[in-house]
DNA sequence: TGGCAATAGA
DNA sequence: CGTAT
DNA sequence: GCCA
């Protein structure tokens, strides 16, 4: 459930998180499943070689690790050839080991490992499905093909998709302030500035160490030909100022005088608001009002509006994310056979407080039509049920998207997270923001990407795929004069997927950018 | 001095 | 164009 | 506001 610090190696760990983190279903129904598994199930597909473009087929399988009380997935693995290792990792996982894939010119790399859900999925597809969504050793650097193609993250880049950007930064403080001007900026309609700032914070989150001078910032950074400190994203006028006036009193002047300003305050509760943005917010702070109550008296805001902001500002502890993940995917389930999901956003990052819950749904063959048609009958249902108390939004797919470059859909919603199970009483009721996204199973790893975020890591990735006359979304990646998308049928995981993209491998919890 | 992520809905 | 992801 |  909780990844761990990214400095702690252990082989057969790393290879059970992984297996949690994009979670092939919980185990509940792998009876059923497994009590209709057959050889002949799978006999259409024996021999049949190469699958949509993953490079697996039948006769490179080599070895399963099965769990010990998993009879049928060993008959079902003997029926395939293949040599049985039994488990003591993890009795849920069984680990397939394949042959180098063919494509591959590497002999050294280890194979990928696959839970067990492939052989059962497979079994239920009648068909040798891709392993894309099955690999389980993203981020086991002994053991992954993936790892040994990482690029080594760049401290210096520009980009925060290089940079190392852990979550909590030994100067907080600088960044705190930087922040401050930056929503400053904002507020005053000043967006470009208000990202110069937003990098200038990233860049300072990814400084390693605690600078308490221009020494350690020469200790830190990069140089220019003239010997003179350099640091991208911190210019050598303004913000480099700013930075060295936090150095010499330990404070930003200019963002103390916001923070304490009360147009501020005012200015920052009606952002909060769902709905209001910087424009709104501005014009509604600047009719005189002094508080929320004063515009809701006014008619401006309702009430309604008010507290569901004061809930929704309240951090959500990782154990709830899960626990509302849980409802969401034990109701998908009713509907849906076996699903894969993944939490992303601020979780997968490693944060101990989320702002929203994000969980994307795939699954292998249903069409995108039949996965719009779940993510509607699942709403309705947790509507009906009274979790999901309010839908912001919820996107449709238009069923041609030959042109569209849309592999997804997505559900905006409000859900009555209860600390008691069941309870109906409204004083123990917290109402939470959650994403409901459905995808293509090709495009899985790359939405996992972009709903992992951070915002800033999201932009500069963006950015630097642009570069090569790519566009990025969180479905696909095309060409951007001649709209042909990219294949990304056989990428096994996210970190293959940077990979591809020419991109280091930074761990989601080094992605906390903003 | 132009560009700064990409995309959708209201 | 505003707000949202 | 900063970068190329």
């Amino acid at each position: 459930m909780k990844r761990r610090a990214p400095s702690d190696k252990s082989t057969t760990d790393e290879e059970c998180d992984d297996s949690d983190e994009i979670a092939q279903n919980q185990d509940q129904d792998d009876n059923s499943s497994q009590a209709t598994l057959s050889e002949s199930d799978l006999a259409p597909a024996e021999g049949g070689g190469d699958h949509s473009g993953s490079g697996i087929n039948n006769s490179t399988i080599k070895t399963a690790l099965i769990p010990l009380n998993s009879p049928s997935l060993n008959q079902l693995a003997t029926s395939l050839g293949l040599l049985i290792t039994h488990s003591d990792i993890d009795v849920n996982d069984v680990i397939v080991k394949s042959e180098c894939l063919p494509n591959k010119h590497k002999q050294q790399h280890a194979h990928p490992s696959v839970c067990h859900h492939w052989l059962r999925d497979s079994a239920a597809a009648g068909r040798i499905l891709p392993i894309a969504l099955y690999v389980l050793d993203d981020y086991n650097p002994n053991n992954s093909e993936d790892g040994s193609d990482d690029l080594p993250p760049n401290p210096q880049s520009k980009n925060a998709c290089f940079r190392i950007h852990p979550l909590n930064s030994p100067n907080e403080h600088l960044v705190h302030a930087l922040r401050i001007l930056k929503q400053d900026r904002v507020a005053r309609d000043e967006r470009w500035n208000a990202l110069a700032y937003s990098r200038a914070a990233a860049m300072v989150k990814s400084f390693p160490h605690r600078i308490r001078s221009k020494d350690d910032i020469r200790l830190q950074l990069s140089y220019d030909s003239n010997d003179t400190v350099h640091t991208k994203n911190i210019g050598e006028k303004k913000i480099r100022a700013k930075i060295e006036e936090y150095l010499n009193y330990g404070r930003i002047s200019e963002a103390e005088t916001i923070q304490n300003s009360a147009s501020h305050k005012l200015y920052n509760a009606l952002c909060s608001i769902q709905g209001i943005g910087p424009r709104r917010a501005y014009e509604l702070s600047r009719t005189g009002a002094s508080s929320l109550g004063e515009l809701v008296e006014r008619g401006s805001i309702t009430q309604e509006d008010v507290t569901l902001a004061q809930h929704l500002e309240l951090g959500i502890p990782r154990t709830e994310v899960s626990s509302i993940a849980g409802v969401v995917m034990e109701n998908a389930r009713t509907l849906l056979p076996h699903p894969t999901h993944a939490i992303c956003g601020g979780y997968r990052r490693g944060k101990s407080e989320s702002n929203d819950i994000d969980i994307l749904i795939t699954h292998h063959g249903y069409t995108l039509q039949q996965m719009n048609e779940f993510l509607a009958n699942l709403a309705r249902r947790l509507q009906d049920m009274g979790f999901l108390t309010k839908l912001m939004r919820q996107l449709s797919l238009s069923d041609g998207h030959s042109d569209k470059h849309d592999y997804q859909s997505t559900l905006l919603g409000v859900v009555a997270s209860s600390s008691k199970y069941g309870t109906t009483d409204s004083a123990q009721v917290t109402f939470r923001r959650v994403d409901i996204i459905v995808c293509h199973p090709h495009s899985f790893h790359l939405e996992v990407l972009a709903w992992t975020g951070s915002v800033m890591y999201e932009r500069d990735l963006r950015a630097f795929v642009k570069r090569r006359n790519l566009k990025l979304n969180a479905s696909c990646v095309y060409d951007e004069h001649t709209n042909n998308e990219v294949d990304l049928s056989g990428i096994r995981s996210e970190r293959h997927l940077l990979a591809f993209l020419h991109l280091p491998w930074i761990a989601p919890e080094n992605r906390n950018c903003d």
